[in-house]
DNA sequence: TGTTAGCACTCACTTGTATCGAGTGCTAAT
DNA sequence: ATTAGCACTCGATACAAGTGAGTGCTAACA
């Protein structure tokens, strides 16, 4: 069977229509919907073929009928090679500074929650290829040091160590430029025994200090690509879908965003993107994630310099509105990505 | 009408069996529940007087009787009478390092939602009072300059700001002295204009550094004062509670937890504790929280050094355990701050 | 006088049955 | 090929009857 001009408004029709009610839709309201274009009767024989090729569904028989995963899926191609192009509604961001790209991102998170009426997700960036930018040690107690580590892109992590042996404040200094010297610009994978012993050598009798700094810094990088920062927000918005606010199917998807180790096949998934955007679209039963298969998923990897990866993701009912999401996560990429770029220069 | 030893024990054990089943429990169920000691009958009688007390209530004619909140009330009170002193179960903690504070008062939060089967909150330390222990100025880039604080209790913040006119090594050395020198002890408050001109006056050509660091002190503490931080853990923990888990309620009580500003009133509320522990329960309609008063909330402050004060939460159903929550805060607490006691040591 | 056995009563909850109506599939007419 | 018409399906709603946990009250009892 063939999918004819007909067949397609009819499905692009009957999706339509269950996204603006959520509920199963009939052919009468089909046959209104196109001005009565066509009977009530040849919809149904229409849709009874629609049925057949796996487009749509129905739940019971004697009630209308509601786009399957593949009929969305179908739906959301089509959006995708018509609308690519079109302009983005410009979206109020206010980006003021990212000197905090932790807090930057939880805002987005939010702020994206609330403009689609979804849940949206936002994985923290993955610094593992990340270059070393600078380091600095300082005597903050008698036996205490901080050694404070700016990456690429200004992510700066600080840490306290206790020390046996404390340095002279020349020592610290001269310690520093040592450090600084050695290890600027060098991604952890490029820390290896040759720059480690000439740096040792350098220090002399303080060799063991740049171990503890090494150390140090290799766990902060190490910590931080373990323990994959995401953060959720609006996930309380799907108690605004019927379809998926029962209890049983609410409780388990709310756990899985709370438990965001759960969550990491979604970020992690960042391969087979469409058109090149980074955006990729689940349907149901397509999602890594095993609670959101009664949701769609659409995820956007973002990228803020050398290294500076994340994902972004929004979480609804199927009958989402995927031509304003998609529109929104395109525009927030373009934003992100540039306002980070400008505060960069 | 006196509330006499009889009818406290049938109180007592009305609460119990209804913390147990969260049903509503009949005459029969508590003649069984003290051997037999008493009939039916007599029970009923009983009944029949505390709730003219007010201390239970009937949800329907015909139904068993659920505490009120002023049944509640008195079961908490009691318990804080009997068991204040008892040793109190140990419990794991494993606060291995407190180096990042923030994640393990997330940590905190995950571990004492998993533990209890309710929900946690925790604030973030608020720093107000706190003291200056530490500044550093280092330069990152050719036109931005890194500002490390460090605060009393090992609190770190970084800030980068960019400068028009960059001092050199040795004047950035000469401004960390200068710094340091001047403002270490201080808190916020004592960083007066008498302060303030004196350090313009020894910076000499570069005053107005001073300015720029003192203005992202200033913010710095602020902003931190400002949005309070609080972690959540274990919201979806009320599913499986009944009485809690219809739609319209926990729709409302998950959205209040998402949206932490509308938390603020539950850890603010710290002075009228009980018994000089700082543990505070809140029993239904007490609650300064509006979507909570179906709820009782169990809030206990914690002191990590002077100034930095937070909060620790639990949100349960009003039939929860209170003596197992009552006591887990307190070890907790205990854990807390002699974990971070050593640490400081 | 306090306690208890007994009994009528209440009322949420469950189960069963009838009705309604939106929507379908099929057939026959156009 | 399209459509009007009709029998049929089945979830949803409403209502009635039955069930049982639990109560309040009364009268008997220690």
């Amino acid at each position: 069977m063939e999918l004819d001009e007909r067949k397609i408004t009819i499905l692009k029709a009957i999706i339509k229509n269950y996204m603006d009610t959520g509920e199963p839709v009939g052919s009468r309201t089909i046959s209104k919907y196109v001005d009565n274009k066509w009977s009530s009767a040849t919809i149904r024989n229409e849709m009874s073929d629609l049925e057949e090729m796996g487009y749509i569904v129905q739940p019971h028989t004697s009630a209308g009928r509601i786009p399957s995963d593949k009929g969305y899926r179908f739906y959301v191609d089509q959006i995708v090679l018509e609308k690519d192009n079109e302009a983005a509604e410009v979206q109020e961001l206010m980006i003021q500074r990212i000197d905090r790209l932790e807090s930057v991102l939880k805002r987005l998170a939010k702020l994206l929650a609330h403009d689609t009426n979804y849940a949206a997700l936002i994985s923290g960036p993955r610094y593992q290829e990340n270059k070393l930018k600078f380091i600095q040690l300082s005597r903050v107690d008698v036996d205490k040091m901080l050694i404070v580590t700016v990456l690429e892109g200004n992510l700066i992590k600080n840490t306290i160590v206790p020390v046996k042996d404390m340095l002279s404040d020349d020592e610290i200094l001269n310690m520093n430029i040592l450090l600084n010297s050695n290890l600027n610009g060098l991604t952890i994978e490029e820390i290896n025994l040759d720059v480690i012993s000439r740096m040792k050598q350098q220090a002399g009798a303080h060799a063991e200090v740049v171990d503890l700094v090494l150390e140090q810094v290799a766990e902060v990088i190490r910590a931080d690509s373990e323990d994959l920062q995401i953060y959720t927000s609006g996930a309380t918005n799907i108690f605004k879908y019927p379809e998926l606010s029962d209890n049983q199917k609410a409780s388990e998807l709310l756990q899985t965003l709370e438990h965001t180790e759960l969550l990491k096949d979604l970020v992690d998934a960042d391969d087979g993107s469409e058109k090149g955007t980074g955006i990729q679209v689940y349907i149901g039963e397509e999602s890594p994630v095993q609670a959101m298969r009664d949701c769609s998923v659409v995820t956007a990897n973002y990228e803020l310099g050398e290294g500076i990866r994340g994902t972004i993701g929004i979480i609804g009912p199927k009958r989402m509105d995927y031509e304003k999401v998609l529109k929104t996560l395109r525009t927030l990429m373009t934003q992100l990505e540039t306002a980070f770029k400008k505060e960069e220069r």
